[in-house]
RNA sequence: GGGGGGAUGGCGGAAUUGGUAGACGCAGCGGACUUAAAAUCCGCUGGUUCGCAAGAACCGUGCGGGUUCGAGUCCCGCUCUCCCCA
């Protein structure tokens, strides 16, 4: 008989319901016990898309379960909570394409999430639920916006998106492909447009160094501070000859290189282009800024392979030396980016090295170690060609100065102090990153608490939040780029609440990003409707102890929230510097493992080792792939092979899942043939949390027969006990098995060694099927260690124990050393490194007796025999060697 | 190009500080039960060689070196691969 868990599972997840087993008292409660230490587990709460759960939601979910679970039997509050991420453009194309309301499509998708994710038993304080796109929510993510536009962090500016003609609309990055727009195929434009931004910049150094007390991936850190790209340099300013009330400030990190810098670059939006250039090379310049406004960012500086720019017709005057260098306008250089304009140092600067090969100009060598000749050198070195001390420069000082012979960093110090005497630039420290675009052109998300009066912006006053959104009929774009909220023209006209004057609404909307940026602060005090969060609780619970998700949110989420927490922070409204303490990312689960056989139009078998993206590389003939069978390969040297043809190699490797590749495992039918207490327990056993692992339905099949044994080893066939589990006091041996058991779950579940953990309970009980009585004592501890991972079957075993009331609360078992206590050992014994026995010897034999029974062994005398004894060493509880010549 | 992971049987993986490589699971093979199948239970299962057998030897953690009594683990140099950034 197996586990009916079609019928014990639902059973468990009435109870559950139905007794609130899981709700969390909190400070002010009644219930609530503060001398209990607390522990808040948080999951990255999921955007409900239609497609329902996939099978990497709950590998995350069902390790932070486990967590819960494990703290609550070890006597910790815990905060485990669940909501919903429901602002986004899933929902409003799907509303342009049908014209169901977003918020019908997101209410059903949620409670299909919801649904989902009950049916799997993760023990959420379902009291606690929020959902982001309800007012009650969104109105505190108005109000921090409030926050932060009264710190001054919160400001319009003329930012490009892109606009498509044809829609009548704006687009975000991901539906524009290839320079077309991603429905429909229609040409867009990079068009400027009034938007809303947040000031991040404004907090890089304090998210920079808040980094290093987090314990989180290094990777994810890392990638942060990439992310912030901190470098220090100088800002040096330029005149620009024939303007004498013009001047261009640069940016750069090479101030040790300013003798080297032989031209000047701006970016093509730079303001002063139009200024500068000459009539006669104004219309190649314009032609060139119009041919600009197509490229994104990545296209003008990653993909770009060739540089191109125009030049002015102006110069500029290098301040160190007084010479005039000509200034171009090209498109590797961003508006965005530092100043929006560069010095060139060729010689020293791959970039720039590249493009003044492509227009001819001047490479000056002033760092010597490398061959500018052929290549650009970055290296350090000593400084050359870099004087101006025998001669006035006009307009800036009498006299220049020289930096030869200094090392790199050496003149860098210098230059910039020469630079701040003769005012003319300054020490710098700049930032790759960019302040948060914050506003986006849609409906679907949060309006913004601002009103225009006499065109100028307004903040709301905070007790008339929630600005909710109206309803709309239709979702059409508007035809301009404001959103479509500017055709709510009931919602869009409306009167200042303090002056009476009339106001037009802000029409843009927040982006996804705004709701999750603060959801684990309302987790804390989900139906305050006074307060974002009461203080004394969030005292409390924060930070976040465990937060689990995945890798493609280590930048943008988890940087705007800690942004949002630490302006929240110096507003006073949380107590901690940093939102989350510790963080883990769980690893892709790809679709099950394939083969793939490429054939040629022919229908001959071609060799993997040929085929590059679809092509054969030999002859540039396209080859198709077909799915081959396990069974119709085999491994031969580093790869596998068509049995058929064995010198014909396969892929052999796991995809990602897509609906295209169809290999997409959905946990609905998983639960449905092996229960949700196997689905957990399989994503746990797979492999390493954080790993990139494949998905096996075998494996599947395999933990389920796993606790199929369970049931079996102590169930019977009726709703009793079976006949071997018995109150009789447990046997040294079975005391010793459960306590090395409980030692290896409790360490393991600590360091969230979740398989290895499933591996030592599998070992108990290949060892509990063959003892013939089943001690109470010693089957009870154990369903508790196996309740974190399978609660459904250990709460129906425990119940048929005995017991009236959920196991979620009882003590987590303790070891008892004494139990661990071997009465032998067995001990690898080595000549000279190689294993020749293994002995047996009582756990209380000396060194003395251990080396002569060692060396009594047969085959350890054979290698000794004939040979001078040189060492003999002895590991205690581990190893005996013996070296010899 | 830069940064960060990773590479262990047919597959997923284990080996917590340098100490018996391959735990646990899958797949495979053999057996028991069964009219039969499924389920279940028992046994074997890295490779090669020797041996009737018990057993033994050699090789083996991507490749090449090194340190050490002893290296999957530490050091140096490579190859391949995944992720992120550019």
């Amino acid at each position: 008989m197996s586990y009916p868990f079609e019928t014990v599972e639902p059973k468990w997840q009435r109870y559950w319901e139905a007794r609130r087993t899981f709700r969390t008292p909190g400070p002010g409660d009644p219930d609530f016990d503060p001398n209990k230490p607390k522990y808040y587990v948080l999951d990255m709460f999921p955007y409900p898309s239609g497609a329902g759960l996939h099978v990497g939601h709950p590998e995350g979910y069902t390790a932070t379960d486990i967590l819960a679970r494990y703290k609550r039997m070890r006597g910790y509050n815990v905060l485990h909570p669940m909501g919903w991420d429901a602002f986004g453009l899933p929902a409003e194309q799907h509303a342009l394409k049908t014209n169901t309301h977003p918020r019908i499509t997101t209410e059903a998708n949620i409670a299909t999430f919801r649904r989902q994710l009950k049916a799997l038993g993760f023990s959420y304080d379902w009291d606690r639920e929020i959902n982001t796109t309800d007012p009650a929510y969104y109105r505190w993510t108005q109000w921090i916006f409030l926050k932060l536009y009264e710190r001054g962090l919160a400001y319009q500016a003329e930012v490009p998106v892109w606009w498509c003609e044809a829609l009548g609309t704006t687009l975000a990055n991901e539906e524009v492909i290839d320079g077309k727009s991603e429905v429909g195929g229609y040409p867009v434009e990079r068009r400027p447009l009034r938007q809303w931004m947040l000031k991040i910049t404004a907090y890089a150094e304090r998210l920079l160094e808040g980094l290093d007390e987090l314990d989180w991936p290094e990777s994810t850190k890392e990638m942060q501070r990439n992310w912030i790209g901190r470098s220090e340099g100088a800002d040096v300013l330029f005149d620009v000859a024939g303007f004498p009330d013009e001047q261009i400030r640069v940016f750069t990190t090479r101030p040790d290189t300013l003798f080297g810098a032989t031209y000047l670059v701006l970016a093509p939006e730079h303001p002063l282009v139009d200024t500068i250039t000459t009539d006669e090379h104004r219309p190649a310049v314009e032609r060139y800024r119009r041919a600009t406004a197509a490229k994104s960012d990545l296209e003008r500086t990653e993909l770009q392979k060739e540089k191109t720019g125009v030049f002015t017709g102006a110069y500029a005057i290098n301040p160190v030396n007084g010479e005039a260098v000509p200034i171009w306008v090209a498109d590797y250089v961003l508006a965005s980016y530092g100043t929006g304009a560069i010095m060139a140092v060729p010689a020293h600067d791959e970039r720039d090295y590249a493009f003044a090969r492509a227009f001819n100009l001047p490479i000056r060598e002033v760092v010597s170690g490398g061959d500018v000749s052929k290549e650009a050198y970055t290296g350090d070195g000593i400084l050359i060609n870099s004087s101006s001390e025998d001669r006035e420069i006009p307009g800036i000082a009498e006299r220049g100065f020289s930096i030869n012979g200094l090392s790199v960093a050496e003149a860098k110090r210098k230059v910039i102090a020469w630079l701040e005497a003769h005012g003319r630039g300054e020490g710098k420290v700049n930032y790759k990153l960019r302040d948060w675009l914050f506003s986006r052109q849609r409906y679907w998300g949060e309006p913004f608490p601002i009103i225009y009066v006499d065109g100028q912006p307004k903040p709301l006053p905070e007790d008339v939040l929630p600005v909710t959104l109206p309803d709309l009929a239709e979702f059409k774009p508007s035809g301009t780029p404001e959103g479509p909220l500017a055709n709510a023209t009931d919602w869009l006209h409306t009167t200042d609440p303090e002056t009476g004057k009339p106001a037009r609404r802000e029409t843009n909307t927040m982006p996804q990003w705004a709701g999750s940026c603060w959801y684990y602060l309302r987790f804390i005090d989900p139906h305050n409707d006074e307060r974002l969060v009461d203080p004394d609780k969030e005292r409390y619970w924060m930070p976040v102890d465990l937060y689990i998700g995945g890798a493609e949110h280590a930048v943008l989420h988890l940087l705007y929230a800690r942004f949002w927490h630490k302006v929240l922070y110096d507003a006073g409204v949380v107590a901690t510097p940093e939102p989350f303490t510790r963080l883990v990312h769980q690893g892709l689960i790809l679709g099950e493992m394939e083969y793939t056989a490429y054939y040629d139009g022919d229908g001959h078998p071609v060799s993997a080792a040929f085929v590059k993206e679809g092509v054969h590389t030999e002859t540039g003939e396209p080859v198709t792939a077909r799915k081959v069978a396990e069974d119709e390969v085999e491994k031969r040297g580093d790869g596998f092979v068509l049995k058929s043809h064995p010198q014909v190699l396969v892929d052999a490797r796991s995809h990602k899942m897509s609906k295209s590749r169809g290999n997409v495992v959905n946990p609905d039918e998983v639960v449905a043939r092996y229960g949700a207490d196997a689905l957990r327990l399989y994503e746990m056993f797979m492999g390493p949390l954080e790993q990139v692992k494949p998905w096996s339905m075998k494996g599947v099949e395999g933990v389920s027969r796993f606790l199929n044994r369970v049931w079996r080893l102590v169930t019977d066939d009726t709703d009793g006990l079976a006949a071997a589990v018995t109150d009789a006091a447990p046997s040294k041996e079975q005391l010793r098995t459960l306590h090395q058991t409980i030692r290896k779950v409790t360490d393991d579940i600590e360091g969230l060694r979740f398989n290895t953990a499933i591996a030592a309970m599998m070992e108990f009980v290949n060892a509990a099927m063959k003892w013939e009585a089943l001690p109470k004592a010693v089957v009870e501890p154990f369903v508790l260690l196996l309740s974190p991972f399978a609660p459904h079957l250990a709460e129906e075993l425990w119940q048929r124990l005995g017991h009236a009331e959920s196991l979620a609360y009882e003590p987590w078992p303790a070891v008892v050393e004494a139990y661990l206590e071997e009465e032998e050992l067995a001990l690898a014994v080595q000549v000279n490194g190689k294993l020749r026995a293994t002995i047996t010897v009582p756990a209380d034999a000396d060194k003395e007796a251990i080396l002569a029974r060692a060396k009594a062994e047969d085959n350890v005398r054979r290698f000794l025999d004939g040979k001078t004894l040189r060492r003999e060493i002895y590991v205690p509880g581990k190893i005996v060697n013996f070296v010899v010549s």
